[in-house]
DNA sequence: GGAAGTTGATCAATCGATCTAGCAATAATG
DNA sequence: CATTATTGCTAGATCGATTGATCAACTTCC
């Protein structure tokens, strides 16, 4: 008996049709109690294997999802992926992970990769540059996708992330009217990342509602990652006298930052406030404060909206931010 | 033209046969110049998708391969998927990922979906409580595998990792010899964990050899994670006075023992080493000294190791343990 | 007793690619 | 010129499951 068991020898092994055996794997039809018996019998015996590739060939459905990401290994990323992972699972799909690195370019290959393996949707964290024509072309191919925390400009895709607006003023907003501050810094974030600019508007409308004007805003782009926070820290640093808030685009930053911060003797006094609250916030010296986004949550919850998307195809487009709340800890000068 | 573009429909448009469309596909076969080119001008002007289904179903061999997890967002499996991601897509294959959150039943079910999806091979982390038994039937099952991380008892079977004696020793050393340590502990890591004994023999080789008693140790195990870390940290300063030196599971154990040293004002003077060296381990206060495992490159070497197995079956088991090297910071007392 | 309905199972086509065997036309060889 | 190679392409079976059409056997009902 060469190569895997297939359906026939189960079929053949229990004295009938393939067609029967099928009906037997599906439960579904009418088959008696006896066949379905020696049928499944003959399957535990026989060590049968279903082969969901042929399945999926013949019903042109597939039962696994494509999930690009730009930075497998960040932390917060790691969390978005958890709960995607959780969230697909329970649904019967598999994830098939892909790594763009932020690359446009990369992520260009991965998604017609994962068009080859006949996907049945897309959950995609956007790289940095990825261009508005993507989504035109997921239409047009008819691909269900999701956007999960970042957007894209000029689009109209679905979308599952937090409302940066909203996280930026929070953030802001506990620094100037807790803790009296009247300069801030936002560090961090490439320019084009949209979640960036309305972070820095929110932080920007916090400002103005508190009576300052937007120039006690000290605006620092740069990577998203720990280095990056140290660069950042390190230029802050020798630009002059610290603001008295600073505000980091991921809770890595901030550890970065406060590398920069300690090599200066700078480590106490400063007030901090992270984003996106990763496991790790709580755990960090000083008890980082941060803007909760719920990484695993909002997994979730872009494959739940995936997963509804695929079921009911040609859905209307929705947006779902959560709303942030600020995890408040000791990094902000709060007791 | 209902549904997806096939090569049928490919080669309908460019005037040939399904089979000379395939051989243009694959770049194999004699073809003419101008035959292949009007089939790629089909393809493209269709807007062809191959349908790696299909084809797998034909050829028996599928691109895919299962990578099971048990803690999918933890810092340092995210680095090693990181690797593993890489490794395999530069391979041409693509990860199926699955988390089993540790449990033994869940990645027994993770397995089963894998083979039905027709994985060429499996890169598994496996649960704490996975049976030997699980092996035999990877086997039995004719199922290409490697172990990554974490090994089994009893058990003979492909497997990439760091050499955990060695890192064990590696970090009691230095504490010993450099920072004239006299008692040492061990914290966290489930009693299960087979690299947590080959650790903590480590770290008693390193004793004896120091001319100490195995009793100048304190074992702890616990679970692998920053509250894991802190709950043994506080049980550990609640036992009596600290020893000379701490060894941590993992740098999230470090972490969090470093909460709890902080909440009762021993943060400064205890000398703390951590395992795997993640990205963070740099920027914490104080710059942890950790055993460097490497995930990534882990990663890499699973992914390697587990892709040859596939192409040349049938070849005995090797094991790939690399020598871990101490990244010396600040945390174990060096200045 | 004959028509109609139900139950339990089967036949054969199908999904989209691969691949062996073979065919027709042209080129090379003795 | 007959024979052999080579080139370029194709027919048709195949992978393993699903599914609409069918069918035999048995009940039920008037």
């Amino acid at each position: 008996m060469a190569g895997p068991v297939t359906l026939q020898d189960v079929a053949d092994h229990a004295g009938v049709s393939r067609a029967t055996a099928s009906l037997v794997l599906r439960e579904t039809g009418r088959v008696s109690q006896q066949t379905r018996q020696r049928v499944t019998e003959a399957m535990t015996t026989l060590g049968y294997v279903y082969n969901r590739g042929a399945a999926s060939l013949r019903t042109q459905t597939a039962n696994t999802i494509g999930v690009v990401v730009t930075h497998i290994a960040s932390p917060f990323f790691g969390e978005v992926i958890h709960g995607l992972e959780t969230g697909l699972t329970d649904s019967g799909y598999l994830p098939l992970l892909v790594n763009t690195d932020d690359d446009p370019a990369r992520q260009h290959d991965a998604i017609r990769k994962l068009r080859e393996h006949q996907v049945a949707g897309l959950a995609v964290v956007p790289a940095t540059g990825t261009a508005a024509s993507l989504i035109d072309e997921l239409r047009t191919w008819k691909m269900e996708h999701v956007l999960v925390s970042r957007y894209l400009k000029d689009v109209n895709a679905p979308y599952v992330g937090a409302d940066d607006v909203v996280g930026g003023r929070l953030a802001a907003a506990h620094l100037l009217e807790t803790h009296g501050c009247e300069s801030l810094a936002y560090l961090g974030g490439l320019p084009a990342i949209l979640s960036r600019a309305d972070r820095t508007n929110g932080v920007k409308e916090a400002l103005l509602h508190h009576g300052l004007d937007t120039s006690a805003l000290i605006d620092m782009p740069g990577e998203v990652s720990g280095t990056g926070g140290l660069e950042l820290g390190e230029r802050l640093i020798a630009s002059g006298p610290l603001p008295d808030g600073i505000i980091c685009h991921s809770d890595s930053v901030a550890f970065g930052l406060y590398r920069a911060l300690r090599i200066h003797g700078l480590g106490n006094g400063t007030r901090v406030i992270g984003y996106d609250n990763i496991g790790g916030a709580a755990l960090w010296e000083p008890p980082l404060t941060s803007v909760a986004t719920q990484g695993e949550a909002l997994g979730r919850r872009a494959a739940r909206m995936l997963l509804e998307r695929i079921k009911e195809p040609g859905t209307p487009t929705s947006i779902d931010k959560t709303i942030p709340e600020l995890a408040v800890r000791q990094s902000c000068g709060c007791p």
